[in-house]
DNA sequence: CGATGTGTTGAGTTCACTCAAACTTAGTGG
DNA sequence: CCACTAAGTTTGAGTGAACTCAACACATCG
């Protein structure tokens, strides 16, 4: 709301741009933050992280220490079964919370990869205590954004059981969409750092069936797609095809 | 640990056996709780609710005003989309907790009714508070047990987008087996509280399949069933049946 | 310019679904 | 106590949506 104070402008500047659409925007800008709060935040709860395509930001098995936000870029998280296969859980976009799954637990049960070169926030779990005390409602924050996670997860289950293949494709489109333009980017218009194969398993679909779906949507005139590049030419249908409203709102909440 | 103090010795040592297993154990009594903070729970946390079967606990829409704990009985959650059908979100059994995902909402984003006649404790959110006051570490618990429920949805989206019907319903009865154990009850011989309906709908599978898959395990000699009445005889070859062990561990923490 | 990874298309199969009917149990009231 | 009903469960038969296997197309890149 305000603006800057005199000291390190141009660093807070920076964090008030990026920051403003974050997950994290209520914990890290609370309603009445001064100059000195931000500059609590920007010095204690970050620690940015680039990692680059293919890389992982952390492994199933590595111990817990810290949540992440994402500032740019995407990351996917998955979980694998012991038999070698793998489950896609996520696809993390900026301003998104990932490794909240982690924190019941001594390691990482899952483990996140960068589908592009990325930027995060690294923030260490030990220090929300700590963080706690000056910034109170950073906890009930973080039970808010897990409580979030939880009913988004309610409602993907929802998506897997019980619906077509058509359903599931056509409700994480809406859902990209939507959080693309929560974020500021186009709504309609977007590539997808995610394979087939990432898309057909989070779906709990072949590749091939996620194949035929796009090539069905982009013959049906619903949106073009070639490859990663995406168009959605008829957002309204995509809606009444993937059923409720509730489920896009609540898958929307990543 | 120690015994109930002098005051209310009753209401105490009840208190004590039916909250010893309870999700809530680490927050109702904290090691090291004396008499007095047990007995500010009993009075500040704790609000009984009997409901008997086929009741409602709390409805999709309600206004979201508490989290519950089930004492005895069970309950089932479920979310509805707005053509009418519903997914069940859970089974949820004495000492375990509902209602979490209503926190980051004003209303209930879904209903829970009782499979049985059930005893819930009602816990007032706003109370949580005041109550982590007196007893820090209240909210990181209840943050630990959200990323556990989290992680348990993480699980059941692979059982679901992964899995064939057979193992699906292994990993349930698995499930269940477990946290029957966990409470103190037989971990081989047990009552499904819910109907095939209500678990082909979780499952995300036809009633007339759990049906079959429930007279092919029969055939197989892995268990006994009669109806509602299950004996499992061969709970090692169910866990092969049902996948990685991760997948068990993750899915009792219900 | 092959080589490799990723995506698309085709053909045939299968597992779980739907539809249909019989059966069992629990509850109701004559 | 015994119909009678309603709800839940089981079994059977046939169908279909998505899967698997296989081949091909198209990028990207050393």
């Amino acid at each position: 709301m305000s603006q800057p104070s005199k000291t390190n402008v141009i660093k807070l500047s920076e964090a008030a741009v990026s920051c403003r659409n974050c997950s994290m925007y209520g914990i890290c800008t609370p309603p009445g933050a001064d100059a000195n709060t931000m500059a609590l935040l920007e010095g204690a709860i970050k620690k940015r992280r680039v990692v680059s395509r293919g890389e992982h930001l952390f492994r199933a098995g590595d111990p817990f220490t810290s949540i992440y936000c994402v500032r740019s870029g995407s990351i996917k998280t998955y979980v694998n079964s012991d038999d070698g296969s793998e489950q896609v859980t996520g696809f993390h976009l900026p301003g998104e919370l990932l490794g909240l799954a982690g924190i019941c637990a001594e390691d990482m049960p899952g483990s996140g990869v960068a589908l592009e070169t990325s930027s995060v926030c690294e923030i260490p779990y030990e220090r929300i205590d700590i963080l706690n005390e000056s910034l109170p409602g950073l906890k009930d924050e973080l039970i808010r954004l897990l409580s979030q996670k939880v009913l988004h997860y309610q409602t993907l289950t929802m998506l897997l059981s019980r619906k077509s293949a058509e359903e599931r494709l056509a409700a994480l489109l809406l859902s990209l969409s939507t959080r693309f333009q929560r974020r500021g980017f186009s709504s309609t218009e977007f590539y997808l750092s995610m394979s087939r194969n990432d898309i057909g398993n989070y779906l709990g679909l072949a590749v091939e069936t996620v194949s035929r779906m796009f090539t069905r949507f982009d013959a049906d005139g619903l949106l073009t797609v070639q490859r990663k590049y995406v168009k959605l030419h008829d957002i309204e249908r995509l809606k009444v095809m993937a059923g409720s409203p509730r489920i896009h709102l609540q898958m929307a909440q990543a």
